[in-house]
DNA sequence: GACACAGCATGACAGCTGTCATGGGACCGG
DNA sequence: CCGGTCCCATGACAGCTGTCATGCTGTGTC
C-alpha cells in the first residue's frame, strides 16, 4: 500500500472549502491535511504540512503572517511565492477567464480548473498532477486559444490597472506618475486595440479576459 | 422518528454543488433530493421533487426550459417564481452585498447566507427555515442596514443599469428611450448621490450595493 | 381649487476625454 | 553605422460628459 496523497485546500468560501474536503476524504488514497482561507494561512500551511498538492483559489484575501512584511495578496501570487519549492499546484477559479491561465502557467502552477467543473475531473487533475503531469481544463485552454495574449505592453497595462481603480485623469496621473496626456494616451490605445468605446469599457473587457 | 427534510441544491459551481451534497448528506435527518445548474433546472426539480428547502445561488445561468418561454435569468427571480409553492428558500451567495439580502427578503425567500459562512450555519439555517422561522446571516444584516436602502429612484436605477452595460451616451439613451439631454441628468443626479466622479464609479458602487 | 412636493424631461454651457500628429529613445538586423 | 520598428511622452483639437437652470406632470394635503 503506498502512502496517501496528502491535499491542502486554499480558499476563502468556507463552504467551498469544507465541502470539497468532504468529497476529497470519499477518495480512499487521498488525505486532506489542511484548510487555508486566506494567502497567508496556505503559505504557513504548505511549510508545516508539506502536501503534495495545493488547491489554490485566486480570489482570495492576503490575511496577515507573523512578521508583519507584506504577504501575497491572491492565489497567483502564493504559486509564484511557492515556485521551486517541490509542492504541486493546482488553481482553482470561479471565472473561466483565459488570461488567468496563461497568468497562472507562467506563475509555475501546474494545474488549472474552474469551479463548475465535475468533481471527477478535478480528482483526476490532483492525480496528474501529483505524477508530474499537467492539468489543465480542455475546454479553457481553447478559450484561451481562441483569446489570444494580452495585447497591452506594460506601460498600458499599468495605466489601465489604475484607471481601474477610478478616479478622473488627474488622479490617474499622479498614480502612475505620468503627464495627463500621456495618461490619456496610453488608455486612447488601450481602447483601440481592445475595440471598444471608453475607459470603462476598457477596464471590463481587460478584466473579463484576465490581462489586468 | 420523523420523516427526512428533503433539501434541493440549486449552484451552477459543480464542485459547491457536490461538496456541499456530500456535507449535507453527513447529517442523519437531511435528504439532498437533487441538484440544479442552472434556473430552469432547479424550477422543475422543484416542482418535481416538492422539497422542503430549497438552496439557491443568486448567480445562476438561465439555463433552458422545455415550453421555451424565456424563464428567470438569475436566483432572485427563481425566488420570486416559487412564491407561495410553500418550498422553503434560502438564497446563497458569494458576495454579502447589502442589497442582495433587501431584494432577496422582497423576493419571498427565507433565509440568506454568504458562502464563506461555516457549514454549522448553513445546517442550522436549514433547520430553522424548515420550522418556519427565518436565517439571515447576522453580519450581513448589519451591514444590510448600516448601508441603507436604495436612493435612487426607478428611472435612475433603470438609467444606470442601461448605462451598466457600456456604450456611449447615445447607446444608453435609445436601450431606455430617452433624450440623451435626459439620461445625462439622470445619470449625474445618479452621481449626486453616490458620491462619485463618473457614471462608471457610479456603476460599480451601484453594483457593489446590490443596487443595480 | 390652491398649494407644496417629488420625479421626470430638456437644452445650454464648461470641462473632461479620446484622437491625432509629432518627436525622442531603446533595440535589432543588415 | 544606418534604417526600421516599437514603446513612451507630449500638446492641440473636436467631441462627449456632467452640471445647472428651467419647466412639466402627477400625487397628496388642506
Amino acid at each position: 500500500m503506498s502512502a496517501p496523497l496528502r491535499v491542502l485546500l486554499a480558499d476563502d468560501q468556507a463552504l467551498l472549502r469544507s465541502g470539497l474536503a468532504a468529497l476529497l476524504r470519499l477518495e480512499k488514497d487521498f488525505e486532506v491535511v489542511g484548510e487555508a482561507a486566506t494567502c497567508a494561512e496556505a503559505l504557513d500551511l504548505v511549510e508545516r504540512e508539506r502536501p503534495d498538492v495545493l488547491l489554490l483559489d485566486v480570489q482570495m484575501p492576503a490575511g496577515m503572517r507573523g512578521g508583519g512584511q507584506s504577504g501575497p495578496a491572491d492565489g497567483l501570487e502564493v504559486a509564484e511565492a511557492l515556485r521551486g519549492s517541490g509542492v504541486r499546484i493546482i488553481v482553482l477559479t470561479t471565472f473561466g477567464r483565459a488570461g488567468y491561465l496563461r497568468r497562472t502557467l507562467a506563475a509555475g502552477a501546474d494545474g488549472f480548473m474552474v469551479k463548475d467543473a465535475p468533481v471527477d475531473r478535478l480528482v483526476d487533475a490532483i492525480r496528474r498532477v501529483h505524477r508530474g503531469l499537467r492539468a489543465v481544463d480542455p475546454e479553457l485552454a481553447a478559450q484561451s486559444l481562441a483569446v489570444g495574449p494580452n495585447p497591452l505592453t506594460a506601460k498600458e497595462t499599468e495605466v489601465l490597472r489604475a484607471a481601474a481603480r477610478g478616479g478622473t485623469t488627474a488622479d490617474i496621473a499622479a498614480r502612475v506618475f505620468l503627464s495627463e496626456g500621456t495618461v490619456r494616451n496610453h488608455l486612447s490605445a488601450v481602447i483601440g486595440k481592445l475595440c471598444v468605446a471608453n475607459r470603462a469599457e476598457a477596464v471590463r473587457t481587460a478584466t473579463e479576459h484576465g490581462w489586468i
